[in-house]
DNA sequence: TAGATTGTTAATCGATTAACAATC
DNA sequence: TAGATTGTTAATCGATTAACAATC
């Protein structure tokens, strides 16, 4: 809500890179999704007390081209050493600070059914480093739910609660039918990114990301190929 | 296992069109993705008692190119009538036989945990045609789960059951550790198309189709856009 | 220095979109 | 017939890959 200098406030494409915000900068999406690919794969490298890879091994373990691992590593800086290859925890750091997950990430889940309750005990989320720390529901018994004991409210204290834990990230797996209201307060709550399960296209503002999980479309692509 | 006349055994690129596999045309996979896009959105108009549907109509609904819609629909045969648009329910009876989602599909399902156990009551499925009628564990109980009353058996009768059922689609829920064992013995058995929620790229014959939904991926790579 | 591997440019490939004749 | 919309070709766009000079 603060004014900013009007020669500073310019359309996206007027400014330049390093004023972006990471939505203004338009990297492709795909290479974003990969470079969560390579944080993982560096993440084994270095549990692994491997010290350095090169763009021709990250590509093999990960089924791509190794142009394409330099390409995409470039976008962001010089991190690799010519002759050498890329030193794996300088890099892995890199990478984590670019995607933002190189501190504990603060989660709100909405629609505490089976696949939001399945989704409070996930290990794989803790073991990436995102926590979940509240959960909405619009039955909400007041009580905790799964191994790590998230809180449950009702949904009437969706805002309140989400501005106390300053939350931008949130689960959305609610029913088709309360998925675009809820969607509508979560973004005017602060949120900037959701991950969707539910099959409805979220009409939102274009500042907000949301990722589609729809797990019967992807049944249903696969089962082309199931014959 | 049985010999093939030899005049019919030429690489896949070498036969006409028609005599190909799905996974052998080559169809690209944003295509039948979209494929099932149009399905889900045929399914709701039909619903809705809507008896006609254009290429821009369906495009809008979708956030895509009409062009696209037609030229995706267009590589099966000729669905659409020039000046009218496509017939709704013919166009959805077509492209549900093309995915092969004009049936019931029997689905098997392994590794009850979390997850697992969330899927085998997950709603989604059931709506779109998919009923897993068999489940895994390695520590089954022997009795039923979920809503759906689903038998766990122990991954021991993991081979004798795919056949008994028939079954060629399987959701792969198991650890990290197990994922790709337990993958070889589902191919083994006969299964031909895996959802895979286990992060881990799994080494199978070409012929078998996996599609991967990596949770923990899906929001590190949103973390990017969380600012 | 010789060998290896990066960062980057140019070439290729494939997918999306625009345009329009054919058709109802 | 006039109007609308398909199926399809050609143009555009963007992403992937090959190639190689620069660098350690």
């Amino acid at each position: 809500m603060t004014a900013s200098p009007p020669s500073d406030n310019g359309s996206a494409k007027d400014r330049p890179d390093h004023l972006l915000s990471p939505a203004e900068r338009r990297i492709p999406a795909a290479v974003i999704k990969r470079l969560s690919l390579y944080a993982r794969a560096l993440q084994n490298l270095e549990r692994d007390k491997v010290e350095k890879v090169s763009s021709t091994e990250l590509a093999r373990a990960l089924g791509l081209n190794s142009a394409q691992v330099r390409k995409d590593l470039a976008t962001f800086g010089q991190f690799g050493v010519p002759g050498f290859g890329y030193p794996v925890a300088d890099l892995r750091k890199q990478v984590r600070q670019i995607l933002g997950t190189d501190r504990e990430i603060h989660v709100a889940l909405v629609g505490v059914g089976h696949l939001g309750t399945a989704l409070l005990s996930y290990a794989g989320f803790r073991r990436q480093g995102f926590r979940i720390v509240c959960a909405f529901d619009k039955e909400a018994k007041g009580g905790h739910v799964g191994e790590e004991q998230v809180p449950v409210y009702d949904v009437e204290e969706l805002e309140a609660r989400l501005a106390e834990h300053a939350i931008t990230f949130a689960i959305l797996t609610v029913s088709v039918d309360a998925a675009q209201s809820i969607a509508n307060r979560l973004v005017a709550g602060g949120v900037t990114a959701i991950l969707n399960f539910v099959p409805v296209r979220l009409q939102l503002p274009a500042q907000v990301t949301v990722h589609y999980v729809d797990l019967a479309l992807e049944m249903e692509s696969l089962s082309y190929y199931a014959r």
